[in-house]
DNA sequence: ATAAACGCCTGACGGC
DNA sequence: TGCCGTCAGGCGTTTA
């Protein structure tokens, strides 16, 4: 499900804790079950409860769509990918069915589980003292200040690729999914299909604001929520065209419709989006 | 360098 | 009701 605001909310809501659940920040493991061994892609398994009992939740954020744990002298990353979330369970929660990996974990607000819950176990785990051969591989955050427009037109300059699945490539740029991604070439008027190198500065420039600002509306909204994976974000009912179509444009009252780019399900406003080969 | 095809997985949904 | 195909917020590997 995730792409940044989800993952973003998720982590906030882990580090500052919500409704009732309280902040897990100096929280200690104490114990550790892997109930799908692929989820875990370092270490070997055989040494992940070793390595990981005993040790402090000092930090909680977000590097792209990664979940970034600081353990204290060790880094957990997790990736959701597809259908995966992060819960805290009371102590004593039964292990549920997709659960699977799961630590028991003591702090003030009481002991209690953090949970990975995956059910296509798409999402994975690494446990390791380099994250940067990791984190390093990825582009650079959207929403730092350091991305500057000229930064962005020149990290596209040069690019012979379709727009899409560019903004979507995580060495390109971090963070980026299905859905933003098409939410926001709709709001830069901009078709999914353009050669990326082909933009204009003042395209470039519109892109770039376009994708902050509906990447900042996801996270004011806490993420969207869809299908039979909710976790009370609402974004997904201010979506312009994703999941839209056959309705009208917002803009222009054109109907959305929806074709294949890069293999991804791709909503368009064709009035809006000009076609590349259209004049 | 770019892009397609495919694999990894489970579950929801629509059509018959 | 059951069966079937299709689709899904992602990404790595292989192939062209």
């Amino acid at each position: 499900m995730p792409e940044l605001p989800e993952v973003e909310t998720i982590a906030r809501s882990l580090r500052e804790g919500n409704a009732g659940q309280p902040s897990i920040l100096q929280y200690r493991i104490l114990r550790v079950e892997l109930r799908w061994p692929r989820t875990l892609v370092i270490p070997q398994l055989a040494v992940l409860s070793p390595v990981l009992k005993s040790r402090i939740i000092a930090g909680i954020s977000r590097r792209g769509k990664f979940l970034v744990f600081d353990l204290d002298g060790i880094t957990m990353l997790i990736h959701l990918r597809m259908s995966g979330d992060m819960l805290v369970r009371d102590w004593d929660s039964p292990i549920e069915k997709h659960n699977r990996l799961i630590l028991w974990l003591r702090g003030e607000g009481g002991n209690c589980q953090l949970v990975f819950n995956d059910p296509r176990k798409f999402g994975r785990v690494w446990v390791t003292n380099q994250p940067a051969y990791l984190l390093d591989t990825l582009g650079p955050e959207p929403l730092e200040e350091s991305l500057t427009p000229a930064v962005f037109h020149g990290m596209l300059t040069g690019r012979q690729r379709q727009l899409k699945p560019l903004l979507l490539d995580q060495t390109f740029l971090a963070g980026l999914g299905n859905i933003y991604t098409d939410e926001a070439l709709h709001l830069a008027k901009l078709h999914p299909l353009r050669n990326a190198g082909g933009l204009s500065k003042q395209e470039s420039t519109r892109l770039l604001s376009a994708i902050r600002k509906v990447l900042s509306e996801g996270i004011r909204r806490n993420g969207a929520s869809i299908d039979w994976v909710y976790r009370g974000g609402e974004y997904q009912n201010h979506f312009r065209v994703y999941g839209r179509e056959g309705q009208p444009c917002l803009m222009c009252g054109t109907i959305i419709t929806r074709q294949l780019v890069g293999q991804r399900g791709t909503h368009i406003c064709e009035k809006c989006q000009k076609h590349p080969g259209a004049y």
